[in-house]
DNA sequence: AATAACAAGTGTTCTGAACACCAGAACTTC
DNA sequence: GAAGTTCTGGTGTTCAGAACACTTGTTATT
């Protein structure tokens, strides 16, 4: 038979708490009641409730200050850019798995950025691109890292898609430190070009093609560092 | 100036108890010292543990069973799972955004799937789309649907790729009441042999258009869905 | 031998208290 | 009157202890 299954309490706080901000009830910005009060309206005692009320902040719902009061914080890009941090940080064998999400992820910011992008973001992604060459040409390695950054931040903030764009800046600063390993060389400023013109070009199909070569290119430098390394 | 932050109490028990699984210590499956000994140990009151312990729950990297103990059960998949959806719920408006993120993963769990599949997945994959082509021949949308969810299960487990094939059964679920309105159609089922065929060409470009093509032709039915109930 | 009652260990929940912090009010000082 | 200080109420934070509920293994009973 089906087991009965009755909630603990304070998971069942944070389903209640959710569905209220779901259904609109308290709004984001919101400061919801005092806990001594919500207790004795919940009918459960403080320690339970503050379990909840721990819980949903971990997620990124609320927000509890002290000598304030809890306020409804609703930020769903911290919620899953915490939860894929966490995620490698518990476990480094998923760099392969990172990489194979980030040619996915990035290629289909290159998709929407060709797609959505404006004038201005066009013309700053240029502006970058152009700095990069500078880089390159007179060999300044910190210079087109400090580049490389805002590219691709400039490009997710193009495809105007929230969750990919948290998925793909959470995947970047989490490879980070492997994709500094790549050696920036013409043939690498010539792909950040390729899909700059792309997106410029406005054509979304040539765009997400050229992110993957440059997203294959890189993950191809990282495996031949991890494996010379012996990892 | 950098405003000094000292981290909470329960915040600090939850960094130092991820560390110490990050760092081998204690293993999935291991069980955490008793509750009441952890607190005297660390030198923390109990409601302050609890509370750490409780977000670790809902991260899903502690299990906690009454009366039986406190377990690290790791399970990366839960974390993103769980925020994914919270994403959703908190915010229906996110609709179109996880339209745009089911484009890309699904993209690119079909490249990988022409990759890295074997033959014996192949196959099966073929069973389905022959078991589909019957439901449309015969107008049994209930079938199509069943066969529809573990079609798009296979293809992720194809990708051996954790991090998408989570993302992928996240997104997929969590649109799972949208999808269900799209109707079933031949041309709908040629997608899903499309991308079947080019999986066992072991062609990953192809296999990633196609399943572009099968997830656009779904988004279009969805944007047209909610559009015509004024959404 | 099978079953039932018990006991120890563990997580769960509640209560009440003391502490820390913040914002604004009231007060002092110049 | 303006500037600074102190006080006060409200709020989150942390603790300690107790009672409760669940699981498991042991012991007693039949």
């Amino acid at each position: 038979m089906e087991p009965i299954q009755t909630p603990s309490i304070p998971e069942a706080i944070v389903q209640r708490i959710i569905r209220m901000i779901g259904d609109g009830i308290w709004k984001p910005g919101d400061r919801l009641p005092p806990q001594r009060q919500l207790a004795r309206e919940l009918n459960v005692g403080m320690s339970s409730l503050r379990e909840a009320l721990q819980t949903l902040q971990g997620m990124g719902v609320l927000c509890l200050r002290q000598g304030q009061g809890t306020f409804v914080c609703h930020n769903p890009s911290q919620i899953v850019e915490r939860c894929l941090n966490l995620a490698l940080v518990l476990d480094r064998d998923m760099v392969e798995d990172f990489l194979d999400a980030r040619r996915a992820v990035e290629g289909g910011l290159a998709y929407l950025a060709a797609k959505r992008a404006t004038g201005d973001q066009i013309a700053r992604l240029g502006g970058l691109v152009e700095g990069m060459k500078d880089a390159v040409d007179t060999g300044d390695d910190a210079k087109f890292e400090e580049l490389d950054v805002p590219y691709h931040r400039l490009i997710a903030e193009m495809s105007s898609s929230n969750i990919l764009q948290y998925l793909g800046g959470t995947l970047f600063e989490t490879l980070e430190e492997f994709i500094q390993v790549a050696p920036h060389t013409p043939q690498g400023w010539q792909r950040h070009a390729d899909v700059c013109a792309a997106i410029g070009a406005r054509d979304p199909d040539r765009s997400e093609k050229a992110m993957h070569d440059l997203v294959d290119a890189t993950a191809a430098y990282i495996y031949y560092f991890l494996q010379s390394n012996g990892v």
